[in-house]
Formats: structure tokens, sequence, C-alpha cells
DNA sequence: ATACCCCAGATTGTATCCAATGTCACCCCA
DNA sequence: TGGGGTGACATTGGATACAATCTGGGGTAT
């Protein structure tokens, strides 16, 4: 079964979303970046057809700007835009994490509680961002949402490289207080005082968007053409 | 300019997915019909590609369900799914509220009252359920938000099918708390007490959850195969 | 009678080719 | 010397043709 594993879904667009996506997430492609259909068809062996069905794709998810006849860019955000997002994460995360929380294992707290202190001792800031990222949606992996779990996930795609920025620029300053919330949520959670979990998550999300407001530029300066169809 | 307004965006791909939207949401296509790319070729006088565009765009604002080398059917929920939207929206459309609130003038508010007295004598579920939407997402108006705005927009087009069922189920019962909190809200808002119509508008999403979860005959019994990647 | 298998038709996925559009550099002119 | 226009090039959008895959019905064996 494994290999088919290299063309799963049978499609091919499925398959170079994935890839695009992962190199946007790992930060080899930036805000900003030009990509160029025929680039990708050659580097995957097929034709452009399946790599516009790709872009469309990324387009959707919030990670990929297309703009017609002209060509894609990995999204950029602006700090307002930024703010949204985790404004956003601040009122469905605690509710994504209701839903989980009732079929937590004690083996998924654990995991929760062994990623929070591998954090202390994280080298480098992908291996924090990648634990970050670990902790959090693990949180919410037995949620069983068919809505709000890749909404979520989502939301965390597309801020995905200004928290890799904002991590590289104050390295390890205000550490401690991260460290300390997460602490503080397996606590909570691993109690069942899931009203507090909640509480604390939201609090969590909200002081990490007004750190990330402290640098403004960090962000995109000035949002081009984006309308809202809405 | 009118005569360059069918082929807007200067691409087939995005008039196709807003004639299917269209379609979906007046109700012409119900969830569960079959949608076949030639058919929607013909009709619309071009070739696959742009179909497929269009059709994979309506799968990722989750009005269209898509199976890789079988087909393309009007995206169904399971009241838990419907559920799970009603309930985020409960978290976040107050948000958006409080964004666009700031921004609302005297005409638009009067033009709110308007849309709630109009409902009252609504003839139809066709026009009780466009009135309706254009109440809500037009309290929404000034949010000026890039991703809060259309992602509330979204969560209402793929609930938009049961809404028309349950309306067509209870007609003209249960309307008039529907018509208080609507008139409730807009008072809220003409007041500037903005954290009372924050609550009213929750309460309001939340009562009409619950009423939708009376009728579980009106969802998708079984859900076939709906994997969350995350 | 029923369960399974297999093949034909229908439908989707992809490649190649051509058309349409935007970009950029160069040239002309004031 | 600077600004505007124009043409060639690069890139994207779309159509046709072909390959791959799934579905469903009929036949066969148990």
């Amino acid at each position: 079964m494994t290999l088919t594993e290299s063309l799963r879904d049978g499609n091919a667009s499925q398959r170079i979303a994935d890839s695009l996506r992962e190199s946007i997430l790992g930060g080899e492609l930036s805000p900003g970046d030009r990509i160029v259909q025929e680039d990708l068809s050659a580097r995957y062996g097929g034709s452009r057809i399946p790599v516009r069905e790709a872009l469309r794709l990324l387009e959707s998810e919030g990670l990929v700007r297309l703009v017609a006849n002209t060509g894609a860019w990995v999204a950029s955000l602006t700090l307002a835009e930024c703010s949204e997002v985790y404004q956003t994460r601040e009122r469905i995360e605690p509710l994504l994490l209701r839903f989980s929380a009732e079929h937590l294992t004690q083996e998924q707290l654990a995991r929760l509680d062994s990623l929070a202190h591998q954090m202390a001792d994280a080298h480098g800031v992908e291996e924090f961002l990648d634990l970050d990222r670990q902790f959090h949606l693990g949180a919410y992996e037995n949620a069983h949402t068919h809505v709000l779990g890749p909404l979520v996930t989502r939301l965390w795609n597309t801020t995905q490289p200004y928290r890799r920025a904002y991590t590289q620029l104050v390295g390890d300053r205000n550490r401690r207080i991260f460290h300390d919330e997460h602490h503080m949520l397996v606590t909570a959670l691993h109690d069942g005082d899931l009203a507090l979990a909640e509480q604390i998550l939201a609090l969590h999300i909200r002081r990490t968007r007004l750190h990330l407001e402290r640098h403004p530029e960090l962000f995109d300066q000035a949002p081009n053409s984006k309308e809202t169809p809405a």
C-alpha cells in the first residue's frame, strides 16, 4: 500500500498542492515570491494543467495569490489581516478545544505535556515552530470535526510565515510566558476544567497577537488590490 | 463597461463558479445532485478546463464534493456538521459585527430596520431567506475585513440549503421570536450598545441552531467518507 | 436464487497545442 | 533629458485529443 502513496487520491494536482504547501509552510518560499506555472510543471514532470489546479486550491486556502492573466505569488498578509486571523482564532479555537477535550486520552495528554517540555529546550526557530504547531493542533486531534478543524488549520497555515519571522526576530525573549501558558493549558485539561482551558487558550492567542502587533515591520505594508467579494 | 461584464476577471472559471454557486444557493441544485463536467461545459459553451477549475473552487468553499476519478456532487451536510457551522458562526459573527458596527452609517442602520420590517410581510420561502441573508450580511457590510467577512459568507452559503428546507418545513411558526431578535439587534446597534448587540446576535444564532437540531430528518444521514485531513 | 467476475460505456484526469493577455524594454518625440 | 507610445517576448487561459479510472449491467458458476 505504501507504493501507491506517491499517487494518492489518484490525481497529480493534490500531490503538487501538498508539496507546494509544504514549501510555503517550511519557509522555502516566502510571501511575495513569484510562482511560475511552467517551473512547477517541469519540477514535477507533468503538464501545467494539474499545476494550475493546485494553485487554485492553494489560493482558496489563502496561501497563494492569483491575478488573472498575470501570475501567482505566495500570499502575504498586512498586519491588519494577520490580526484579524488571530482574533478569529481567539474565538474559535477554544470551541474546537471543547470538542476535542471530551475525547482526549491520557496518552494524548501526556504527549501534550511532553511537547510543552520539549519546547523549553528547542534549539532553533524551526524546531520551536514545529513543536508549537504540534502542541496546539495535537490538542485538537480528537475533535472529529469536519468544518472547524480544517478551518483552524487553514488559519494556522496562512499566518505561519509571520510566526516564523517573529520568532526569528525576538529569539528567546518573552518565551517564558509562552511555556507557562502551555503548561497551564495542559494542567487545566488534565483537571478536566474545560472552562479554564478555554480561557487560557483564548488569552494565549490574544497575548501572542498583541506581541505580533508590536512589529508592523514584519508585514506587508501596501495591500495592492485585495477586494472582499462579500 | 457592461459589455465586458460577461467576461469579468478575464477568466471563464470564475464566471462558471459564480453561476453554479447561484444555482446551489438558489435551490435549483440540491445537496446530493450529481454534477457532470461535460454538461456544464456544454451549457457555458466552453471546454471542461474552466469547468474543472470552477468545481475545485466551489469544493474549497464547501459547496461541492469532489471524488477523484469519479465525479462531483452538490455538497450535503450531516446534522452534526451543520451544528458545527452554527456554533462557529455563534463565535465569529459577533466579532465581525464589532468590526462593522463602528463604521455603520445612519442610512445603513435604517436599511437594516427596513429589512427587519419587510421580513414580517415576506411572502414565500425564497423572499424570507433572501431578506434574512441581506439583513445579516448587510450588518457586516462595513467590517472591511479580508478574512472574516468571506469566511462568514462561506459558512452562510454551505448551510443555505438546510435553512431553505427548515423554512419550508416550519412555515410561519416560531417566526415571531425571529423578528423580535432582529429588531432587538437593530435597537442595540442604534443605541451604540455593542456588547448587547454581540450577545443578541450570538443568542439569535444559537436559538436558530437549537431549532434546526429538532429536525434531523432534513440532513444527510450517512456521511460516506469525509476525512478531516487535520 | 444469489454472489461474484468481467467487460463495455461513461466520465474524469492529463498532455499538447494554440490564443489571449500582460510586461518590459526600446524608440520616438517634445 | 524625460515621458509616452509601441512592439516583441514571456506567461497565463482555454480547446482539443487521448489515456486512465470508475460504474453498472449481464453472464456464469455455485
